[in-house]
DNA sequence: GTCTATATCCAGATAGAC
DNA sequence: GTCTATCTGGATATAGAC
């Protein structure tokens, strides 16, 4: 009996989850267009067969990357709504989950942001209305109904208060900047409330 | 005689400016690597031979068209800063130009911004430290040492007072906001000096 | 300087044995 | 399900006449 993908798996890894991980990797490093299918068999351990059984083609394997570190995001904001009561809180967790991430795995932060998925996934739409932003910005519409922030246009206020961290972010995997943006996180979060709040 | 490129040429389009020109449209609507020579030849009306006589290769012209814009911006805030004497009549201007720009040529806003020139212009240094960026960061630094600004680093305070107007760009063009960025100027603008103010 | 025709290479994708 | 061997198209880039 082979392997049918479930939870339970030991952490011996299928090709499913060695192609992601060697994926992120070298779409990360060298950009997806540059990463040809022989590089992710080298990387990934698998071969070209055993992949395309697997990911319709190489778009495949980058829209399932994409599924699934969507979906973590997703997660984390849920786990962040749960936690906190008011906007101000959940806006300030997440910046300073958009930070931690950036820090421990800088190719997931730089997949997620910086990819210009329409480039490469025609049919997704682009990042900014994918659920977890969506998500963030809910957070701010709420604190606007609450009367905690300024009665200003939604997007302005949500680009005015995640506007700053995200610039932060991109400056950060540049290399631009070069200790760790925790140190940060403090000031970002002055600045980023004062702009918006009531 | 044969034209030779000069400040004074006709408006008749040599090849350089048709392929500039052309590419700068494909690359922002099909992105640089799903742009071939062909369609660049295509787009032009000019001749593969008579590009690759004017460019060395792809990249080239990529590296061609990068450089033009950068100028047009450095040409663009050196304006700004001979006209306005204080760092917060300079911020607020920058502002407005981003603005303006990605409402008439949202292609010159797109490739300046989104096109993580890392992938295709490996020799550039990444846009945000590209000598644009560098000035709008110069405003900031001087509007913190005048008491303008509160005295937080440098960094967080530029990404501050302009991150928020970076993400409405980057949401307009996306096709997120539908109406002019310019309609939300005062708004953008009163938010992000809020946020630094001293 | 500009063109057409063409060489070369290697990517993405498949076939079919095991 | 996994592998190796291979096909095929089209991309970049060049050659060489005009």
């Amino acid at each position: 009996m082979t392997k049918t993908r479930k939870k339970t798996d030991l952490p011996i890894l299928g090709v499913h989850e060695r192609v992601i991980n060697a994926s992120l990797l070298l779409f990360t490093k060298q950009g997806y267009f540059k990463t040809s299918v022989p590089d992710i068999v080298k990387a990934s351990g698998c071969s070209t067969g055993s992949i395309y059984h697997h990911f319709k083609d190489k778009e495949g394997i980058a829209s399932a990357l994409y599924e699934s570190l969507v979906m973590r995001m997703n997660l984390a904001l849920d786990e962040i709504e749960t936690q906190f009561p008011s906007s101000k809180q959940r806006c300030q967790a997440v910046i300073k989950l958009l930070f931690h991430i950036t820090e421990t795995e800088p190719e997931v932060m730089e997949f997620i942001l910086y990819a210009k998925h329409k480039e490469f996934l025609p049919g997704n739409n682009p990042i900014c209305s994918s659920r977890p932003f969506q998500k963030m910005r809910e957070f701010v519409t709420a604190g606007i109904a609450e009367g905690d922030l300024q009665p200003i246009d939604d997007l302005v206020a949500s680009a005015s208060l995640y506007g700053g961290a995200l610039r932060l972010i991109f400056l950060r995997l540049d290399g631009v900047i070069e200790h760790s943006l925790m140190d940060k996180l403090d000031d970002v979060w002055k600045c980023a409330w004062r702009s918006v709040a009531a």
